[in-house]
DNA sequence: TGTTTAGTTTAGAACGATTCTAATTTATTG
DNA sequence: CAATAAATTAGAATCGTTCTAAACTAAACA
């Protein structure tokens, strides 16, 4: 499925040399967003790979980078707007700073706590072998697994 | 190793019912950490069972409301030097909010997303089945299993 | 086409959790 | 009992994030 997207987006890309946005319009169409500017620009950094793990703050900078001008709070709603429309997921692995996974099929991560990067594991490398039943009056949401890791030295 | 812990804890109290510290004061020493007034109260707030979690914000109202006068900066200081002597675990399950954990054990959690409840998994009833190899020049630290729930309706 | 409408962006203020600062207090050592 | 080192504290500062309300822009409609 991830995998599909990803191809999708590839033969777009190919596809489209001269009209690069079409495949990004096309999935904020889907997902009933206003093809604005900024939100173009952004769409383009984050819709175009399923493999990217973003903070506001670092997706700020690369639109900045990119010549890109928009505000850190449009960034933020982006995000959040992109969340809901499950263009993206939201991904907690550490207190005061959020996360967002271009990746949304069911899949884990690897973290690593010096450097702050994050990175999925595929998924036949890891599994749940037993779930514990949803607590009385509750249902399971999504079960998420986090391998923490250190670098060495 | 969790219930040899909670066993010894309970053997405290029912010891020492007229010098009801004795047990924390213990591990303040085997921590080398001083037994203040403040850090003995939390202590026996957080130590004396393995079934907690809590945030700052909670433990210092808590503490207020059982007549302990202590600074929010202090119950910070405090989790955190807990944490740092191995009395305590940080749990990530929220950006913008830390919980800790009074059970330093491996063990795993669920979390209602829409309470903000925290509680443990029993060991057997969850576990992991294939592990990824860390990433070169990294080596697993932790690995934490979340199981997300909803309330439901 | 304009014109209207509803949705979007933005700067900057506000917020909530956490950390820091530097002055005061307290525990330990000799 | 000093003297010393460690701990506590109020309040300021910081950081990521959210809110506000005014300006702007896309879409719908005349
Ligand atoms: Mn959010
Ligand atoms: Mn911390
Ligand atoms: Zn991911
Ligand atoms: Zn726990």
């Amino acid at each position: 499925m991830t995998l599909y997207i990803q191809a999708i987006a590839i033969i777009y890309k190919i596809m489209n040399d001269g009209r690069p946005y079409s495949y990004v319009l096309e999935r904020l169409k889907t997902a009933r967003l206003r093809p604005t500017r900024q939100r173009l620009a952004l769409a383009k950094l984050l819709l175009e790979t399923d493999d990217r793990h973003v903070t506001a703050e670092q997706l700020h900078c690369e639109a900045s980078s990119a010549g890109i001008k928009v505000s850190l709070a449009t960034v933020y709603n982006t995000l959040h707007q992109f969340t809901k429309a499950d263009l993206l997921r939201e991904v907690v692995v550490e207190s005061g700073r959020a996360y967002f996974d271009t990746n949304t099929s069911e899949h884990h991560h690897i973290f690593n706590q010096d450097t702050g990067e994050l990175c999925d594991i595929p998924d036949e490398t890891i599994s749940v072998l037993v779930l514990p039943d949803a607590p009385e009056g509750t249902k399971i949401d999504r079960v998420e697994i986090i391998v923490r890791v250190k670098s060495l030295r």
